[in-house]
DNA sequence: TGGGGTCTTGACCGATTTGGTCAACGGCGG
DNA sequence: CCGCCGTTGACCAAATCGGTCAAGACCCCA
């Protein structure tokens, strides 16, 4: 790709690859034309090819991008943030990826969908980047915690897993989100955190 | 469309009524190509615009046969149990649930995309019947519980709502499905339902 | 054996969209 | 005034689009 690309303004690089997450988090890579990321970004089409030699790359880099921010997202995280209890760092786990949607809308969809999608086109190391992000922060985040303030029997891996999931789910309901919309998700998402630990928790962490 | 499709062999509607949601739930109404869909099911396009006179009559057909098959199964399967508990009655729902799946991939992601679609050539009718089915029974459900059963201060509402959210993340997660996977998916799920349960519900009722 | 009816198709249509190229434009610093 | 650089509209051949149509494949009844 063009160098030339990363000395532009930063606002006109988000802007550039936030359309195209969102084009083609919306469709698969092959459905997805590059005349429709141009217009969502308002450029031409010819400056995309400017800086990207084909669609390919572009998708291939996009990927890497984003798998680069989550884990520097997830690192920041646990660097500045020493909490110790399950629900309290979920919840700052959590207020930072909503900031990244935020920052990034389009951005989760379009890496599930990469990564599931039929006849790939991501290389196998780019797969396993992913994998390794994903495991990594699970055991990591789960290592870190006082998981003895769960109540004998309960699987705190089932706890994290069973949110992870109604988050996704809240998120293939909607489409790009709008910054209100987020909070609204993300209250309902608080909602249940609190009810799991409400019942989960031992009483006398409650 | 042409009513002769009825009387085609029961196996060969649901071929093609699969293969066309499949499709369309992979993409916007728009990039799906009749082709694919044609393709997909092993039968040539020429057939498909034998039996719906153009693509808008074939999606606008398969969204309402999927809400009608829903609804159906919905029906049927409260005439036939009368299990009060919340949790044995979702356990029911969801093997229902699956047995749809089973029967129909690709539909419950057909109709979450048609649904939130954007520029979505849903008539406003349509629409509404989803929303009815959706609210129906989910209000049906819970007023048929033993609520009682929970320990106070549980909203069951936000217990069905949470495991909605993560059979749909699950769902999201992967693509078309095998029989195996479904029964992966179920498992999981189960688990999920039984942790709640274990914690949710007052003692007494274990 | 032949004819009629029904399901199904390959070939085809014009129109649109595709990924990608290229010469040229505008604005700005010197 | 020049030269540089980010940017663009116009353009291309090729592919794909939704949809049509005449003819093939098959079966039952005569």
């Amino acid at each position: 790709m063009n160098q030339k690309f990363f000395s532009l303004p930063p606002e006109r690089q988000d802007l550039i690859r936030n359309s195209a997450m969102v084009e083609f988090g919306a469709g698969s890579f092959k459905k997805t034309s590059a005349d429709s990321i141009a217009k969502r970004a308002g450029v031409s089409k010819a400056l995309l090819f400017h800086y990207f030699k084909d669609k390919r790359e572009l998708y291939l880099y996009l990927f890497q991008h984003a798998i680069d921010a989550c884990m520097e997202a997830f690192l920041s995280s646990f660097r500045y943030f020493k909490e110790r209890d399950f629900f309290l760092a979920l919840e700052k786990g959590q207020e930072i990826k909503m900031g990244m949607v935020r920052r990034m809308p389009g951005m989760f969809r379009f890496v599930m969908r990469a990564y599931y999608e039929r006849d790939s086109i991501l290389t196998p190391k780019l797969r396993k980047k992913l994998d390794d992000v994903l495991e990594q922060s699970t055991d990591e985040f789960l290592s870190r915690m006082d998981l003895h303030k769960f109540k004998d029997g309960v699987d705190p891996k089932a706890v994290v897993r069973l949110l992870m999931l109604a988050a996704e789910g809240m998120l293939a309901e909607t489409g790009a989100c709008t910054a209100q919309e987020i909070d609204a998700l993300f209250g309902e998402y608080q909602k249940y955190a609190s009810m799991l630990r409400q019942h989960l928790y031992k009483e006398e962490y409650l």
